[in-house]
RNA sequence: GGGCGAAUGGCGGAACUGGUAGACGCGUUGGACUCAAAAUCCAAUAGUAGCAAUACUGUGAGAGUUCGAUUCUCUCUUUGCCCA
């Protein structure tokens, strides 16, 4: 027998697969339909371990509904589009299209070679022009629906590389590449309306349930609603300011107001604008960044107005009104009312300017003299110092009591606000889905007409002009329409636009006139499973299942809401780090274990300190190349492995002698396949086996169950156990009557972690390639002969073999007799007996 | 600070609706094969005591419910993630 040639015998089974077109799929009004997705990935260049458990998730699940017979959609596309492109472009003097369409081709080889089950006809790239231009019209669709609008907005910007920066990618207040200091500063941007559907997007997540709870968790706390109150605060000075409105979500503290707080654009900011003190007030707060993590951390610094606020609920106190830096536009309306005793700016704030800190609330241990010090007290308790609110349970009952107030005396009205923001969808930047917008010369904004889309990015562009390349591509900028000059919107859209609606295009990849079919839309959607990172939980998700809101606005041929099913989060692959004594990192490949130590190769005497393990990234170094592994183990093998030391929603931590014990797996199942096919004997195949049989039996109800619960580690067990049954009960050798049927029932049911293997070895048993998941006879999982557990005073002293079906009386008796047993029951009464028929005898002795 | 989750041998992890804790794998130890090594195969492997049968302890800590708790309830500790 020759060793398992993994090499030649995937390349045969993916060539195969490929010349029958086997995961191509067309709609089957007949079968029943399943979409399986995955998130797609972005083409920085090679495929990582992270894409290999990704896709060996949804390729186990997808390879198992297509054998059960569902008509199964499984695609493959790029999210081709992002800064990755065009810094590596600009930096190497590249075409981003040629970089990113060279890694797509990379790794879509690379991809193949895993043996995913992948519609290849339906791939999909965002940067590919047959894509963006649906997106174009989406975007004048939502323009025309009105959510879309434009505005002026603060953002994080990197004053070195003129470019806005996302919060994620401001580092310590600083730009992420740069190192600059990060001001705020106003642009005028696109803005797609999801705040428009904020009560909408909370409610849907109450159909997923079969989402992740801590998925939702996060969309709630995103979306954030909060129940609070609008007041109207009288307003007092030398100003003809009469009422300043401000939204809040602790009326109840009201009694120990001490300043209002004002946002530096709040429109009263128009008496100041020659104020030269509030200028530069105004330029210190753009020093601080827009986050609120920001906000809250940083210095808080005002200025004073000179008006003054009175207190709704006791008029003849009258407390200063502030600008403060804290304090944001866009929430609320621009201003908060202070109440420094609970809540920690208002604190820092009342610290710093000496005002009042009044305590209003005790917790529920203090007394009434309790008096807020050091920090402000924001915990629950019962209300103090507050007149006639005073012993109401805060905020529990408090703040409802406190609106009805302010609304019997006209002085607010209850509002409820959510912390969602609307999505800002600009970007200056190259690489992305141009914008279909073009500005007259009075600067008003005009859809591109539906004739002169869509509007392609120009080529040959130079990349290395500071801010946004296309700002200064002024014969692309420039257009004339119908006579008249336009220049065209320079920002490109946000690459999360594309992500938000590319599970659509999959339904219709080829569909010219529009981004998809309802036809196609109709049958295939919602995603039926959707698999990938729990770093998307919020803002890709979140968007996409606006992107679908979006679409439905108003349109009478689209009615689905939730995009994606079911959801399921893959945990990130994991490996330990190295440094040197000089703290650089080192890769795997640099270290060796001699002796249970870790030396540096090639510097015999240095041991490399091992640090924790890390989620894989090649700023640590710690990465595994799947290329390589898939060279020397073969893709059953690292597909087995993957699956196999961790439940696929935890972090798997890589480990090469579990990746070298999945590739003897491999090799020690071919061993017994072997041995197996010498030893069927195909005269007598019909004649009854018992044991076999209820053991397949056992182990197709097992891998169904798991596959159906994502119990992917186990299943890899249960191939284990399965190995272990056969290989002793061929040795046996006896009993190998209806060996074939059910070793090939078994060979189904292990190909949709090692397909390739398994399609090698059914085709060696004579089964061409048309087989379907195995059924298994219920009635075979019930063993005659059972083991039932004795406990004396509930601890277990005895197991006992008996019949099933056996009753409580008879039983007893049986037990009585045991010798093992008996030595507990001769000294005292019994008192009571709980059977639980088939499993277990509780004997309760007295005393 | 708030929200959510987790804690089981040397390690990764199993355990159906509360009913034999530790499946399966890794590692370790011993053995076979070999001049030797690798590979492979066989056996043992939660801890303590014992030659053994066996007994006791044991699922982060402490309590509770129950005939019976890894599983349910409460308190605490540690830890992870998200938000701040």
């Amino acid at each position: 027998m020759e060793r398992y040639n993994f090499k030649e015998v995937e390349e045969k089974w993916q060539k195969s697969w490929h010349e029958n077109n086997l995961f191509s799929t067309k709609i089957d009004k007949n079968k029943e339909k399943f979409y399986c997705l995955e998130m797609f990935p972005y083409p920085s260049g090679k495929i990582h371990m992270g894409h290999v458990r990704n896709y060996t998730i949804g390729d186990v699940l997808s390879r198992y509904k297509f054998l059960k017979g569902f008509n199964v959609l499984h695609p493959m596309g790029w999210d081709a589009f992002g800064m990755p492109a065009e810094n590596a472009a600009r930096d190497n003097n590249l075409d981003p299209k040629k970089w990113t369409n060279s890694n797509i081709s990379t790794m879509k080889n690379q991809l193949k070679k895993l043996g995913l089950s992948i519609d290849w006809d339906r791939e999909i790239s965002t940067c590919s022009e047959d894509y963006y231009k649906h997106q174009q019209i989406f975007f004048l669709e939502l323009l025309e629906k009105k959510l879309v609008y434009r505005k002026e907005n603060y953002v994080n910007w990197d004053p070195v590389d003129e470019t806005v920066l996302a919060n994620e990618q401001v580092i310590d207040g600083k730009g992420w590449r740069s190192g600059a200091i990060v001001e705020r500063k106003k642009l005028s941007q696109w803005f797609f309306n999801i705040s428009k559907f904020s009560q909408d997007l909370l409610d849907g997540l109450e159909s997923l349930d079969t989402w992740p709870n801590k998925v939702k968790t996060m969309q709630k706390n995103w979306i954030g609603k909060s129940f609070g109150c609008e007041i109207e605060f009288e307003i007092e000075g030398n100003l003809p300011v009469k009422k300043i409105k401000c939204f809040t979500t602790r009326p109840d503290t009201l009694f120990g107001f001490s300043f209002l707080a004002l946002s530096a654009d709040h429109e009263i900011s128009n008496y100041f604008k020659d104020d030269k003190g509030f200028l530069s007030f105004k330029e210190e707060c753009s020093k601080t960044g827009t986050t609120e993590e920001a906000l809250a951390v940083g210095d808080k610094i005002g200025f004073k107005t000179g008006l003054v606020a009175k207190n709704p609920l006791k008029p003849d106190e009258k407390v200063p009104v502030f600008f403060a830096n804290f304090v944001l536009m866009d929430y609320g309306f621009g201003a908060v009312f202070g109440c420094p005793a609970h809540d920690q700016r208002d604190f820092d704030f009342a610290k710093k300017y000496n005002l009042n800190i009044k305590t209003v609330v005790k917790p529920f241990d203090k007394n009434d003299t309790y008096k807020v010090e050091g920090e402000a007290y924001a915990g629950p308790g019962v209300l103090i110092n507050s007149d006639y609110l005073n012993g109401l349970e805060a905020p529990k009952n408090s703040v409802i009591e406190t609106i009805k107030i302010l609304e019997k005396k006209k002085l607010g009205s209850k509002k409820i606000n959510y912390r969602l923001k609307d999505w800002g969808v600009s970007r200056q930047r190259y690489w992305g889905c141009p914008i279909p917008i073009m500005y007259d010369e009075n600067g008003k904004a005009h859809p591109v007409p539906k004739s002169l889309l869509p509007v392609k990015l120009p080529e040959n562009i130079n990349l290395k002009v500071k801010g946004n390349p296309l700002d200064s591509q002024t014969s692309w900028k420039e257009i004339n329409v119908d006579g008249k000059k336009y220049t065209r919107e320079t920002d490109t859209l946000d690459t999360f636009v594309c992500s938000s609606w590319y599970y659509l295009r999959f339904c219709s990849p080829k569909e010219d006139g529009y981004g998809f079919k309802k036809e196609d839309i109709d049958y295939w959607m919602p995603v039926d499973q959707y698999i990938g990172g729990v770093e998307h939980a919020i803002l890709h998700l979140l968007y996409s299942r606006f992107f679908m809101r979006a679409i439905e606005h108003k349109n009478e041929n689209f009615n689905i809401t939730e995009p994606f099913q079911s959801l399921f989060t893959q945990g990130m692959v994991c490996h330990e780090t190295y440094k040197d004594k000089n703290d650089n990192w080192l890769s795997p490949d640099e270290v060796e274990k001699i002796n249970n130590k870790y030396v540096i190769k090639g510097r015999k005497n240095e041991l490399a300190k091992v640090g924790p393990s890390e989620s894989m990234s090649k700023s640590k170094k710690n990465v595994i190349d799947p290329e390589y592994i898939i060279k020397n183990y073969g893709a059953d093998s690292v597909r087995l492995f993957i699956l196999s030391d961790s439940p696929p929603e935890k972090d798997v931590q890589w480990s090469e002698q579990g990746m070298t014990s999945s590739y003897k797996f491999i090799q020690k199942l071919w061993t017994l396949h072997n041995e197996i096919k010498s030893k069927i004997d195909k005269e007598e195949k019909n004649y009854f086996d018992d044991k076999i049989e209820k053991f397949t039996n056992q182990t197709i109800s097992k891998i169904t169950n798991n596959l159906e619960k994502f119990n992917y580690n186990v299943i890899i067990a249960n191939m284990y156990e399965t190995y272990n049954f056969l290989a002793n009960h061929i040795k046996s050798n006896k009993d190998l009557k209806n060996l074939e049927n059910n070793y090939k029932k078994i060979l189904i049911c292990f190909s949709p972690v090692i397909p390739h293997f398994s399609s090698e070895c059914l085709d060696q048993m004579g089964e061409a390639g048309m087989y379907s998941w195995p059924e298994h006879d219920k009635s075979l999982l019930v063993e005659d002969q059972i083991k039932i557990v004795i406990q004396i005073n509930g601890k277990k002293r005895a197991l006992i073999s008996t019949k099933k079906g056996v009753e409580e009386k008879e039983f007893l008796e049986i037990v009585k007799k045991d010798k093992s047993v008996k030595k507990y029951l001769i000294n005292s009464k019994i008192k009571k007996i709980i059977f639980v028929k088939d499993r277990l005898m509780n004997v309760l002795m007295e005393n």
